[in-house]
RNA sequence: GGCCUAGUGGCUCAGUUGGUUAGAGCGCCGCCCUGUCACGGCGGAGGUCGUCGGUUCGAGUCCGAUCUGGGUCGCCA
């Protein structure tokens, strides 16, 4: 029987209590984590949010009727203790932050009984993820989840106070508001008042911070919820939170300072991690070059090489034929792998064409200098000896080499590397390297649709220096946008925008718009660029994202309260679901059979 | 949409070339135990092997389909 709290006032967490409150009579309140009934003695660890301490029951001090309550206790149970602080006479238990004082209860209320829960409450769960998502108010008692969830409020609350005292705003922007179908698939939402008319969620609050840059708000902040209606992964979900942020009168290094600012602070604070200033910046030419990746891993080196003036007057028609197609030949030293298996090197090619390669070449070097090699045939023993001599190779080594188009072979080598360097375990969750990633693409070319989409959103200013170029050869035009990575995550990513309105408007023209398509679409900001608008720029951090890196897991999951699953369903109140004929048609909607 | 992977008591797993009654640890239930903390001792309950179909004298095991998770490619301005 579930008893009142009456009379009772919880006066401290489990774990608050230390060797300074001996002797004090304390109440506590929280959670049956295990009970060991010895007959004559009852010890009872209890849990709350702070972590753990043991209650100790003997009928000399708390009476047969709280006793026999406790005798009753079972995992889960959550009762309330009153009782003195002691140190403890028997053994000290050195794994737990109370683990020198226990408390000698005299008093025990049952709050509430409770079934045997499903799966343990326990850290490092082994329990299936789905098990755990279905329960998930139960999974979120576990302390690795409560860490990552307490870890995630200091972030926000360390931000908000960080941002304050630079000068931002708070300000809110609307949850319901108009799609505009660049980009990502909107989360539309139907409107009563208009039937046929649909809201959508924000993928992000980008164009309304740029009204409030021209409202005059020359710093805004905001924690927010965004939506994009695309396939998930461990680091995408439907809904995610970002730290979004815009400033007038500022250029690019303005806007880095504030954010390496903030992020050193972050992780000074929180982390006890020095973060030292400035941040590497390299530009996007320069990480696709070295790494084949925008978002390039810096914790390891294994960086690619161009070889394909090594290789262009060789007979393997595989490299010929990527360069006079205008591709090239490129390759990765994997160092100290020359002696991998067949086996697993077979694997890597097949992991390479899940990338779009059409197969990867290799050269094992032996210890003995000699070469095991898939196409060492089409060359000479001099151009072989050359292309090991480029490649830095040494007796050891496996060297592996894609040659394509620019994109397969970067997409190809930069998931290659990552993917070694995680099989000889070198991504070390507790080294933090971050790098700021500039002067991207504006545009890039998109074969589905024939024509160029803007690489970052079409309200990025291009390059000063580039700007002659966007009626000659647009592709080429490389734009005010920064990224920032840590260890090969996209943590956040901004831009200094267009304030120009012919600039945005040649904008929306190569993006293949006509000027009615664009004032259809974007008209509230184009009419408020004729009123007088401030050069500005601003960024946006995946808070989801940062904080999985903070709390070293693999994925966004554990660091959001109530997440989704790989197809964008809750396990716990299997949303979404169908809605009533009466919600259908008071919004004038009506179902298509289904098939 | 494609590819890879997993599904066996409440949880985590084992289960041989297809062969009698499907096992273990933890948890759970009962009794005992006054210094336990991975408590201990004795006893006990609990499984249509994700689902459907097929092959076979015989299927947890082989085949096909399907469902539910996870990873990833496409997708994600």
């Amino acid at each position: 029987m579930a008893e009142s709290m009456t009379g009772l006032k919880r006066s401290h967490r489990c774990a608050e209590l230390s060797n300074g409150n001996v002797g004090e009579e304390v109440t506590v309140m929280g959670w049956v984590q295990k009970s060991r009934n010895k007959g004559g003695i009852i010890f009872v660890d209890l849990r709350d949010r702070s972590g753990l301490l043991q209650i100790i029951f003997e009928e000399s001090d708390c009476g047969l009727e709280n006793f026999q309550k406790a005798e009753k206790l079972r995992s889960e149970y959550v009762a309330a203790i009153v009782g003195r602080v002691c140190r403890r006479e028997g053994n000290v238990n050195q794994n737990l932050a109370t683990g020198e004082i226990e408390i000698r209860a005299t008093q025990i209320r049952i709050l509430s009984e409770a079934e045997t829960p499903p799966f343990p409450i326990e850290e490092d769960s082994k329990t299936k993820e789905d098990l755990r998502l279905k329960y998930r108010y139960l999974d979120l008692r576990r302390p690795d989840l409560q860490k990552n969830l307490i870890m995630r409020s200091k972030v926000a609350t360390l931000t908000r106070q960080f941002l304050s005292d630079e000068g931002f705003l708070e300000i809110e922007t609307p949850m319901l508001t108009k799609s505009t179908p660049e980009g990502a698939r909107d989360y539309l939402v139907p409107s009563r008042v208009h039937p046929g008319n649909f809201y959508a969620l924000p993928q992000s609050p980008q164009i309304f911070k740029q009204l409030l840059m021209c409202s005059g708000y020359d710093r805004y902040f905001q924690i927010v919820k965004c939506f994009r209606d695309e396939d998930l992964r461990a680091d995408r979900q439907p809904e995610f939170t970002q730290i979004d942020m815009e400033l007038s009168f500022v250029d690019v290094d303005d806007v880095i300072d504030v954010n390496e600012r903030l992020l050193q602070k972050m992780f000074k604070e929180i982390l006890e991690v020095e973060v030292k200033l400035p941040i590497q910046r390299m530009t996007w030419q320069e990480a696709m070059d070295r790494f084949g990746s925008d978002k390039p891993d810096l914790r390891f080196g294994m960086e690619l090489q161009d070889v394909s003036e090594v290789v262009k007057d060789c007979d393997f028609a595989v490299f010929t034929g990527a360069l006079s197609n205008g591709g090239s030949v490129r390759g990765i030293n994997a160092v100290g792998q020359g002696a991998m298996p067949r086996k697993k090197i077979d694997a890597l090619v097949e992991f390479a064409k899940g990338y779009g390669a059409k197969g990867l070449a290799y050269i094992c070097i032996n210890e003995d200098g000699t070469y095991k090699s898939s196409f060492q045939k089409f060359m000479t023993e001099e151009q072989l000896e050359d292309l090991v001599k480029t490649m830095n190779g040494k007796a050891g080594d496996l060297l592996l080499f894609a040659a394509d188009k620019n994109t397969v072979v970067y997409n190809v080598l930069g998931a290659l590397r990552v993917e070694i360097a995680n099989q000889l375990g070198l991504l070390d969750k507790n080294v933090f390297r971050f790098l700021w990633v500039t002067e991207f693409p504006l545009l890039e070319w998109s074969e589905e649709q024939n024509r160029f989409s803007a690489m970052h959103h079409p309200f990025t200013m291009p390059m000063e220096e580039d700007l002659h170029l966007l009626d000659t050869d647009p592709g080429k035009v490389r734009a005010k946008a920064y990224d920032i990575v840590l260890n090969g995550t996209e943590l956040g990513g901004g831009s200094v925008r267009i304030f120009q309105n012919h600039v945005q408007e040649k904008m929306f023209e190569i993006l293949g718009f006509t000027k009615e398509e664009a004032y259809d679409r974007f008209g509230f900001l184009l009419n408020a660029f004729k009123y007088g608008v401030p050069p500005h720029a601003g960024l946006a951090f995946g808070l989801d994202r940062l904080i999985m890196l903070m709390a070293k897991q693999d994925s966004i999951r554990d660091v959001i309260a109530f997440p989704k699953v790989k197809d964008a369903s809750c396990l716990m109140t299997d949303a979404p679901n169908v809605v009533d004929e009466k919600q259908l048609d008071e919004l004038g909607l009506e179902l298509e059979k289904q098939k």
